[in-house]
RNA sequence: GUCCCUUUCGUCUAGAGGCCUAGGACAACUCCCUUUCACGGAGUAGACACGAGUUCGAAUCUCGUAAGGGACGCCA
């Protein structure tokens, strides 16, 4: 028992794509099994036919994937069969579990069935919460009979099983992130186990299924804190042991107010289609909750499955900081090879419908000019923009520039000095010397005499150093970009 | 309403009774580098929610208060 390999898991319900709060959640399971040598478990818990689905379920397996979490048992991820010795692991597929469980708890009495209505239920909650007691239900059929109660199915009335509880004790639970946290059992009142349908109920499978595979530590949602309290009953009632629990912060938003869509961009997905490196997502989620005891604010995913352990888990809750997020993801994209870089930016370059050279020479060296300005993979789009052929739209802000009274004689020896250029690209050095020549010969310096060349380059007044933007553009690009601007100022 | 959890710079956090004049990171600001923008470098500013106690000594322990969050579903 004491040194049980531990079997961690993460249990999604399918509804949507994975949301970064579960991310986080998934990730730090994933490294405490990775750490201590455990196995990861994905289980779907899939009991909510109204809101579950396939798709949803294909959605977080492929955000999972484009995190780089693997698991060692659950749905494979193409084929979506289930591996492992445990399974099935979609909550749908073990019903027949889920049935014998309750009927075992039925014939023992620990549960019972109750044909209690929506209204009468209600009728109870309002009057409860007058009387400033707990909303529970209080069932008339609480201490019915199995027999009886048959009787009543058979005839065709739906009921549901509800757990009767007992026992007027204190439940402690010894939290890996919150310490000694202890609940009175009248907190709960009996909770429904089957839904009339025969669908089972949270609380109910997710002590069934994580006590049929063994799990051994639970790193969940704060949000399920109280949910341990039921769950404790029903292991005490099955007679299973314990796992242990570890109840995670809530993200917050800017607000303040847990995580939703109304703050935007929550989905692994969204950042995925943003730019965001899953790397970067990974290292910036684990940093919200938990602390490197190395101090380190950049890690990679080794980094961060060698130095994770619980006892750095934070229970405070944590605003989601889109703008630090920005910063690890920018570290983490300019560190990455060129040749890895590319990989990453091609598809949307390639979205975008840029015609970029194929040269792998041009395409590290246009990555070296670029990287320090980029944060997200995304931003490489506007950057290369300006070296594909198709004409550039002219910033705003070169309104100014264009009007320089120099700019015109300007542009026009710059264009000059491209035409008489032997080879289609310029290098650095040649660049160097028609910008010195056009300094000489119009007399100009300063902004006067690089912003204009800027604007008849790239089309705006700032950005990246000309001697590294120039020799990355066609001979012919740069002559019809120094036309258009042209253009734009007789006009 | 009842119960449970949480509370250190704007944000993420370090901090397990003296090492704290509270450290780091992001953001902000200033300067340096730079014929722009970024990158990089150096700095500045900025926090223990409040009140009692325990103790020679409290950000750290206890109790209250306040604020925020969660649960009280045939959601998970």
């Amino acid at each position: 028992m004491a040194d049980q390999t531990v079997r961690v898991r993460f249990a999604p319900s399918p509804t949507g794509y994975l949301h970064v709060g579960g991310a986080r959640t998934a990730l730090y399971n994933y490294l405490y099994a990775k750490h201590t040598g455990g196995e990861f478990i994905l289980r779907i818990e899939d009991t909510d036919e109204a809101r579950s689905t396939e798709e949803s379920m294909r959605m977080q397996i492929a955000d999972l994937q484009w995190l780089g979490m693997k698991w060692s048992e659950g749905p494979d991820p193409d084929s979506l069969i289930d591996v492992g010795a445990y399974g099935p692991y979609r909550q749908s597929r073990r019903l027949d579990i889920y049935k014998e469980h309750a009927q075992r708890l039925l014939e023992e009495g620990q549960a019972y069935y109750c044909f209690m209505t929506d209204e009468e239920i209600e009728v109870q909650r309002q009057a409860a919460i007058q009387q400033g007691r707990p909303p529970q239900v209080n069932s008339p059929y609480r201490d019915w009979p199995i027999e009886k109660a048959q009787e009543r199915l058979d005839k065709g009335d739906k009921a549901v099983v509800r757990f009767k509880v007992v026992e007027k004790r204190d439940y402690v639970l010894q939290d890996l992130v919150r310490g000694e946290v202890t609940f009175p059992s009248d907190m709960v009142g009996d909770f429904v186990l089957l839904r009339s349908t025969g669908m089972p109920v949270y609380n109910f499978c997710c002590v069934v299924d994580d006590a049929l595979m063994k799990i051994t530590h639970v790193f969940r949602a704060e949000e399920h804190l109280s949910n341990s309290l039921r769950q404790m009953m029903l292991y005490h009632a099955f007679n299973y042991p314990l796992p242990k629990f570890g109840h995670l912060s809530v993200v917050l938003g800017s607000d303040k107010q847990k995580l939703s869509k109304r703050h935007g961009a929550t989905s692994c997905h969204d950042y995925a289609q943003n730019g965001y490196l899953p790397e970067a997502l990974n290292n910036f989620v684990a940093l919200l909750g938990w602390s490197s005891p190395a101090a380190q604010e950049i890690l990679s995913m080794e980094e961060l499955i060698a130095q994770f352990d619980y006892d750095r888990l934070n229970a405070s809750p944590a605003v989601f900081d889109e703008q630090k997020l920005n910063w690890v993801n920018a570290t983490h994209l300019r560190a990455l090879p060129n040749e890895e870089l590319w990989k990453r930016v091609e598809p949307f370059l390639n979205e975008a419908g840029l015609k970029l050279p194929a040269d792998s020479g041009w395409r590290f060296r246009a990555l070296d000019a670029f990287k320090t300005s980029m944060t997200t993979l995304k931003d490489a789009v506007e950057l290369f923009r300006p070296l594909s052929e198709t004409p550039v739209s002219i910033a705003t802000e070169s309104e100014e520039v264009l009007g320089f009274p120099t700019t015109r004689a300007v542009i026009e020896a710059w264009k000059a000095g491209i035409e008489q250029a032997g080879s289609d690209y310029l290098t650095e050095e040649q660049f160097n010397k028609l910008q010195d020549s056009i300094k000489d010969s119009q007399n100009v310096k300063g902004k006067q005499l690089f912003q204009p060349i800027r604007v008849a380059v790239i089309g705006k007044p700032q950005g990246t150093e000309l001697k590294m933007l120039v020799p990355l553009m066609h001979k012919r690009t740069l002559l019809a970009r120094a036309d258009q601007v042209l253009s734009r100022i007789k006009g």
